[in-house]
DNA sequence: CTGAAAGCGCTTACAG
DNA sequence: CTGAAAGCGCTTACAG
């Protein structure tokens, strides 16, 4: 481990001239920089982040908040791994690291604190938040520290914080007007947990594009989800026991949409000539499975680009939190209806 | 920001002291200790994780090596998502944290030394590498600069590194002899790649059950695919070309093996009578596309778990690093087979 | 059991 | 454009 006073050392000049070099280049002699950088790729020479990191109160690491439901460990985000491709990069870009905070199961008090502790010991220059859709207290602590926060999918509120969420509404509407299209008149919904926004909004789109086609929505026609498998099966099987039976469903959430589909299938019923379906999210079995799930899809890595330069321009930007990032959908239509 | 300092004048002691009760606590008086810690609870004090990095060398932080494929971005882990969730808990369970190293696409030079540089630079203790098949020398660089390593599915070999995979071996076994039970007696395989560890092992294990059985494998019977579900298709419709078609096929990962079904449906063949499928890693899609596919499945957590384990021994162990962890793997049957 | 002091490797006003 | 010096917040032999 080479240390910034060997390098000076070597290159006849002060700590500080060298710490110049890598901090403040332009104010310092063209000569003596080409000679203490050539010294110091020869020598392998590596600033000490700590140490850094100790001087100046910034850590070029931001911290990943991203906690499964501990009531529902298995639940997997649908395409967690586009977002943190997508962000992981984006931010390296800017010189930023990732640190993956740990959650619920962590040793320790299992407190409202943890995040905003976290952050304050690491020296953590913000946070991404990953919403899980529990109402963590924790993740709210990190706001109300006014630490620089983006979310995702889950609207914040304060002076160094802002979100990141798909056009939901708008991706509800674009679903129901695609069924409208193809002749449906009785169509009901399987939404999100409302407590979660993506699961609120959507059925806000999907009320709104009804009223707009001039179609009426029965109350037994929205049924609430949880974005699993098995409760998207549960609530269509409840859907097909009404008497008036919708001919087509917006499932808010591809996930529920294949159990819905499944419930279907079991029930006999033809998909998409019996009834049509049509989910949200577009994840990788959308396409696999028979006759294919038409969807609303959304922007996955648009997520963590978006999350990246929003906390970027918080880091070096002025006052005001950027505007919240409104990503829009795109209808996919296969064979489901 | 309250620092320890703070501290030891509240308390009445020397910082010294403050420290020793958060180090070893063991050495300092029950009485001081517990008037320290119950002063730091109550005025929020946070031992500041840069400076104690810089002082000890020791961060508690280890890098998590997990690179796309450059030349095929899109790909996805099979199961990332199981073995991050695994990873961080039990790390965390030994106060050390996670953090995501760029890799390829991070700004600077792309050079075989950017992993060490980052453990060097953040003062990592250790590191856990995701295999993603590219034989990236970055990654070796990092076992021969003897960082503490721990590979998933990647065979690393050195004084501080060791690795955790799947008994990919006895796994393709598996598959094998349950073919062999339902009467098949030409089977042929679509191999991982096999450069890589787990497309190199299936295939040791195949030829050996298959051996074992007594059965002839025909030199036409091996295509080598690419765990991407195209290739498994374009293997597939290679296979079904042949004159001696097989009645059965070890496709060696799920993605490989969904594409492989699509391409026997495609060409009018019924699963599983006209051919069987059977596959490896048990994801998610393989409940749910129809008939079912059968499969090898993984100890996905197991991998995140082991992972902390066999690093955890190796910060606080002796001399030998762990031996490598072979999990088991098991035999789900569906509709496929 | 406790304290004084040196040291970890940087950065950054302050002078010059 | 450069240097000397203080400081960032800890830990840890060394004495006592």
């Amino acid at each position: 481990m080479t240390t910034i006073r060997e390098l000076a050392r070597r290159s006849g000049v002060s700590v500080a001239t060298v710490s110049r070099v890598f901090n403040t280049p332009e104010v310092v002699s063209q000569h003596t920089r080409q000679r203490i950088l050539d010294l110091a790729a020869e020598i392998g020479y590596l600033p000490n982040g700590s140490a850094r990191t100790l001087a100046t109160k910034k850590s070029n690491m931001v911290g990943l908040v991203w906690d499964t439901d501990h009531r529902r460990p298995g639940w997997r985000h649908p395409f967690l791994q586009e977002i943190l491709v997508a962000l992981k990069t984006a931010l390296s870009a800017h010189g930023l690291n990732l640190l993956m905070l740990a959650g619920h199961d962590a040793a320790g008090p299992d407190d409202g604190q943890r995040y905003v502790r976290a952050v304050r010991q690491h020296n953590l220059d913000g946070a991404v938040i990953i919403d899980n859709g529990t109402r963590d207290p924790a993740v709210l602590a990190l706001v109300e520290a006014q630490v620089p926060c983006v979310a995702l999918d889950l609207r914040v509120d304060g002076p160094t914080s802002t979100y990141i969420t798909s056009d939901n509404a708008g991706g509800a509407a674009l679903a129901v007007r695609h069924l409208v299209e193809r002749g449906h008149r009785r169509i009901a919904t399987i939404t999100g947990p409302l407590r979660t926004w993506p699961g609120a909004e959507r059925l806000v789109g999907f009320r709104a594009a009804l009223a707009g086609a001039g179609l009426p929505l029965a109350d037994s026609h929205v049924i609430e989800g949880d974005f699993y498998l098995d409760g998207g099966h549960a609530a269509m099987n409840r859907l097909l026991a009404l008497d008036d039976r919708p001919t087509a469903v917006f499932v808010a959430g591809d996930e529920m949409a294949v159990g819905a589909m499944r419930a279907a299938q079991a029930a006999g019923l033809r998909i998409p000539d019996d009834i049509a379906i049509i989910g949200f999210d577009d994840i990788e079995v959308a396409a696999l499975i028979p006759p294919g799930l038409s969807t609303v899809a959304q922007n996955k890595p648009g997520f963590g680009t978006a999350a990246a330069e929003a906390l970027v321009a918080m880091l070096h930007g002025g006052d005001d939190p950027p505007k919240p990032t409104v990503l829009p959908t795109t209808l996919v239509v296969r064979g489901s209806t």
